[in-house]
DNA sequence: GCAAGCCTGACC
DNA sequence: GGTCAGGCTTGC
């Protein structure tokens, strides 16, 4: 699942294999990726050269350029949990489930996208619409400071793993990351951010930044799907330490980790090491009781 | 049947 | 505004 290790390893590739590269068409066979008018992203795209590759939490935005040095626009991606961005070989036989392929001027190469759950999207956008979209995000986890990371948790009743999820607090954690940092920092999935102790949330805050970059530094995991512009796998597995590890012996120590949903996400977390506190047991009677009725559809009645 | 990120919409 | 469930999708 792409978070933002997997992410900025997919950067770094482009950077490496796509930069200053020119667009010589753009093919779209599943348009349901494309964010807007399938026919109008090819258009707008083909011919244009690779002039950066940036980034912010999970969203990944390559910078291209026309012919005639007009106003750059720009191709946003974000893989959703399945998409796969690679520079391969234009004759290389395109596997199932590419549903994007931009090949390069004067060079066998083409960046393919292919995503067999489509929860990925490729956007075509102006400056002003990355921005936005940018704007609507926290700071990048690795960048964000001690002061907002706790002004963040201020008040805050829900529990800490959706706050990390939360890409508008701070951007680019996923399921895997959230579970990992608060492995690491010895806290509760279930426990509520507003009420946190002191030690506590620094715990946190350092454990997400020591765990992004330690990932960042082996390209990433992968579980299923993920893999590098070059196709090739993440290298973090062998260091998760609860994230689907259910009924497998703590690495610190030793008792099982356990599964729980929290925010409809599995949640990962060693018993002991993560003890139950700082948050309310008792859930309101009123949260409870609409917990236990499945809520109905409001379309189609 | 579950997993996931993100969006929408319901509820307080 | 905060919070969270549900739906999308398909390979395992």
């Amino acid at each position: 699942m792409p978070e933002l290790p997997e992410v900025e390893t997919v950067r770094q590739g482009l950077l490496k294999r796509a930069l200053r590269r020119r667009l010589a068409a753009v093919e779209v066979y599943h348009p349901q990726v494309i964010a807007g008018q399938a026919s109008e992203f090819a258009q707008n795209l083909a011919g244009r050269r690779i002039e950066s590759v940036t980034r912010k939490g999970k969203v990944l935005a390559l910078e291209l350029v026309g012919k005639n040095g007009a106003t750059p626009c720009y191709l946003m991606v974000r893989l959703g949990m399945t998409g796969q961005l690679t520079v391969v070989p234009q004759e290389m036989p395109l596997e199932p489930h590419t549903h994007v392929r931009m090949p390069f001027e004067k060079s066998g190469a083409e960046i393919r996208y292919r995503d067999p759950r489509r929860f990925g999207r490729l956007r075509y956008c102006s400056r002003e619409q990355l921005d936005q979209v940018f704007a609507s995000l926290g700071p990048d986890a690795p960048e964000i400071t001690p002061e907002d990371f706790f002004r963040s948790m201020k008040g805050r009743r829900g529990a800490i793993k959706g706050w990390l999820l939360n890409q508008r607090i701070l951007s680019g954690l996923g399921n895997i990351y959230a579970d990992e940092a608060l492995f690491e920092a010895g806290i509760h999935p279930l426990a509520q951010p507003g009420r946190l102790a002191q030690t506590a949330a620094r715990r946190l805050y350092r454990a997400v930044k020591k765990v992004l970059a330690r990932a960042v530094a082996l390209q990433g995991t992968s579980f299923r799907d993920y893999i590098d512009i070059e196709g090739q796998p993440g290298n973090f597995q062998p260091r998760l330490k609860v994230y689907q590890r259910t009924g497998e012996p703590c690495r610190r120590c030793g008792r099982a980790i356990r599964r729980i949903v929290v925010c409809g996400r599995s949640s990962h977390f060693c018993p002991k090491c993560q003890p139950r506190t700082h948050h309310l047991t008792a859930a309101s009677p009123v949260r409870a009781a609409r917990q236990r009725l499945p809520r109905r559809k409001s379309a189609g009645l």
